[in-house]
DNA sequence: TAACAACGCTTTTTT
DNA sequence: AGCGTTGTTA
């Protein structure tokens, strides 16, 4: 090889390239945010694949989410200009259920198992915790399952979990539970990992197959990688002894999933001979954002410690607005937005990135009422809808008549008057003779002499669908099936009755399903596709501005970013430190990390001062701790609730009756809406002077809670708050307490 | 079996 | 406050 066919390695710095060109041995690459992880990584497998040292078929790359699996794909099929389609590319929960379909034997499965969710492992756990009359009151089948999850995160054994586990049901639960997967054919998503371990253990030909195939392995977001995948990596490593973990400790923000940064920081005793590389030269965000960043994660402890540096200009601060309401919040945050698409910026270029999934709903609304086009990353999961997983249901089970779980799902659905009870007869027949409970309803109606008519007709329909299914397309055939069961016409029904305005979606979101089925060759695909792929299906191309959780940004990047949220309690969330004490605080500092490092150009911080949970109206949200680890002279601070006068709120209340110039497009396609009611500022002066405080006053503040006044002037009176000191505050703010 | 009332829990993050 | 689950009744 000449140099001159290298010339891909001229785009990279020399850390870069190093992590490029080095592929024997095991190397750890501590890679900073916006380092230039993924071009690294798809530049070692292209460079390993041009310099022949490996097939297609002989590197294995695991991913942490299906997205960027199947980006990767795409940008090393680019540079090498043919598709890498049989590169072992994906998650560790994907290659393992690839690996596991053909060994699936060895485990007591068949080849055609299916991979359950949430929803279907919980079913699980109350049946069986029905069956043997567990006490759920205290401890629920929720809480079980939790247990259950967790562990098998972190180990292989189950002897083990039986053995440590004081609480018997929990041990009893356990057996059940994965004795009723094997007799389903199901596993759970752990399962999937836990049973190729088994496998490789177990089977030492199937092992050194796999062990001899994979010449190279490749592993992204290392530092989330839970102690089974692992000890999965290990096993596979162990022949030819080539891997290359990429990773950032500081952004390990997954450990409720049983990620473990041990496994990063003991990288050199699990994998020896191990070398350690670092990039740190950051190509994505401004100088003023990287100190901002660096500034807030030198609070934790536990890291190993790096400096990104960065070429690129100071930058703009950070701004850090304040807010009484969430719908204020939102409605600055639009209004931001608007300015800058008048700036011809891309809509793609905004983010906004939430703690928690459920609080992008006020900015929905807002985005809703003035039109702004936008899309939620991850939050409902389109597969996780309630009628796309009745359709799926229906598809399993005329794909695979002992599909349990999904009989039991659609049985009913739409009311077919088969209850409780009749069900439990079927499902007596079934575990007696040991078959399915769609087998077990034939004998169930041939007893009763058909006289069950609902359950007869159900049961020709599939029939009759399973013959479909060999003539007609899948995307057809789910068609046809979802006029046959009358699922449709129930859909119909239900949004002609407007219990659920959601209902009106729902059968849009049917027949984004049926569209999506298209990109399947058949349905044996799609199922298997359903069952790993936990994201949202994206086929929008459309410009659109990104909601989304800090988790599920993870990996991206973008101009302008809003981070909404900072409240102490949300971020950092109150669950987390309560539960984890000062590792939980720490993994939220590196969560706001994580937040901080997206941005390219610019951030905003917003806070709402009133709790954004109404039930629990009484107690008021003080901003994040977060924000004070911030360097001051980076940030901006804009508090509306205490700097009345300041810009947003004098533009809001001016704008909509002075000049039609400051209105921006949004707000005038707001106004024209009759139903729009302009928001009510708490900002009447005259209630003040109704107000007849004096010196030694009790009053309660909503960001201060109770204190006494000392001092008045003008507008302003000075408290003495108990649970904190002394303060300046408006008079108007102050409520009086007797 | 289905409809309705009562109850209690929620708001962390996801393959 | 609003949802889903459980219990009660027709």
């Amino acid at each position: 090889m000449t140099n001159n066919s290298k010339i891909y390695l001229d785009s990279l710095n020399n850390p870069q390239k190093k992590a490029v060109i080095n592929t024997e041995g095991s190397y750890l690459i501590l890679a900073g945010a916006g380092s230039g992880k993924t071009r690294v990584l798809t530049y070692r497998l292209f460079h390993l694949l041009l310099e022949k040292k490996a097939l297609i078929g002989q590197i294995l790359a695991v991913t942490f989410t299906n997205k960027a699996a199947s980006e990767m794909k795409m940008r090393v099929a680019s540079l090498l200009g043919r598709p890498i389609d049989s590169m072992w590319l994906g998650t560790f929960h994907s290659l393992s259920a690839k690996i596991l379909r053909n060994h699936a034997n060895l485990v007591g499965l068949k080849s055609n198992f299916i991979i359950i969710d949430k929803d279907d492992q919980l079913k699980i756990v109350k049946q069986i915790c029905e069956r043997d009359q567990i006490n759920i009151k205290e401890k629920t089948p929720k809480y079980y399952l939790k247990i259950i999850d967790n562990y098998k995160n972190k180990s292989v054994s189950n002897n083990f979990f039986i053995k440590n586990n004081k609480d018997k049901d929990i041990g009893l639960i356990f057996n059940k539970y994965q004795s009723e997967l094997l007799r389903l054919n199901c596993v759970d998503f752990g399962d999937l990992i836990i049973h190729c371990i088994r496998i490789f253990k177990k089977n030492k030909e199937v092992l050194e197959k796999y062990q001899n195939q994979f010449k190279y392995i490749l592993v992204d977001e290392y530092q989330d990688i839970n102690t089974v995948q692992q000890k999965w990596l290990e096993l596979l490593y162990l022949k030819n002894k080539n891997i290359c973990c990429v990773g950032d400790d500081d952004q390990s923000i997954y450990s409720w999933r049983g990620a473990d940064i041990s496994n990063l920081l003991s990288f050199e005793k699990n994998f020896p001979n191990s070398t350690i590389m670092r990039l740190e030269q950051n190509y994505r965000s401004s100088q003023n954002i990287l100190d901002c960043a660096a500034s807030l994660i030198d609070k934790n402890k536990n890291r190993y410690g790096k400096k990104l540096w960065s070429e690129k200009d100071k930058g703009e601060k950070i701004i850090i607005s304040g807010f009484w309401e969430t719908k204020d919040e939102a409605m600055f945050v639009s209004d931001q937005i608007e300015k800058l698409l008048t700036k011809n910026t891309k809509h793609s270029e905004i983010a906004i990135l939430f703690r928690v999934a459920a609080h992008t709903r006020s900015f929905e609304e807002r985005f809703i009422n003035i039109g702004l086009p936008y899309k939620i990353i991850g939050g409902l999961r389109f597969y996780e809808r309630r009628e796309i997983k009745d359709a799926i249901a229906y598809l399993r089970l005329v794909n695979n008549y002992s599909d349990d779980l999904a009989f039991e799902r659609i049985i009913n659905v739409p009311k077919r008057g088969i209850g409780k009870k009749t069900l439990n007869k079927i499902n007596i027949i079934s575990r007696t003779n040991n078959i399915s409970m769609y087998e077990a309803s034939e004998i169930f109606i041939n007893e009763s002499n058909g006289s069950n008519l609902e359950l007869s007709l159900f049961l020709n329909n599939f029939t009759k669908w399973n013959k479909y299914k060999k003539e007609v397309s899948h995307y057809d055939l789910l068609q046809v099936i979802l006029e046959d069961s009358k699922y449709i016409q129930y859909l119909q029904q239900e949004s002609k009755l407007m219990k659920d305005p959601e209902n009106l979606t729902r059968i849009d979101n049917i027949n984004e399903l049926i569209e999506s089925l298209k990109d399947f060759e058949n349905l044996e695909g799609f199922l298997e596709h359903v069952g790993l792929v936990m994201e949202n299906i994206s086929n929008t191309s459309k410009e659109n501005i990104n909601l989304m959780t800090i988790h599920s940004a993870k990996g991206l990047e973008f101009d302008n970013l809003f981070l909404a949220g900072w409240e102490e309690g949300v971020f950092p969330s109150k669950k987390s430190i309560e539960e984890l004490g000062q590792k939980g605080l720490e993994e939220e500092r590196r969560l706001a990390y994580v937040a901080l490092t997206r941005a390219k150009k610019k951030i905003n911080i917003t806070y709402v001062n009133q709790n954004r949970y109404s039930y629990a109206s009484h107690d008021y949200n003080i901003p994040s701790r977060f924000i004070d680890d911030l360097p001051k002279k980076l940030i901006e601070i804009t508090d509306s609730s205490f700097i009345p006068n300041n810009d947003f709120i004098d533009e809001f209340v001016n704008s909509d009756d002075i000049s039609d110039e400051v209105l921006t497009p949004g707000r005038k396609r707001m106004l024209s809406n009759s139903s729009f009611k302009e928001i009510e500022w708490n900002l009447n002066q005259d209630e003040n002077n109704e107000y007849n405080l004096t010196k030694g006053q009790k009053v309660f503040h909503k960001k201060y809670g109770y204190g006494i006044v000392t001092f008045i002037e003008g507008e302003v009176a000075e408290v003495d708050f108990k649970k904190s000191s002394q303060k300046q505050v408006f008079l108007k703010y102050l409520e009086i307490i007797n």
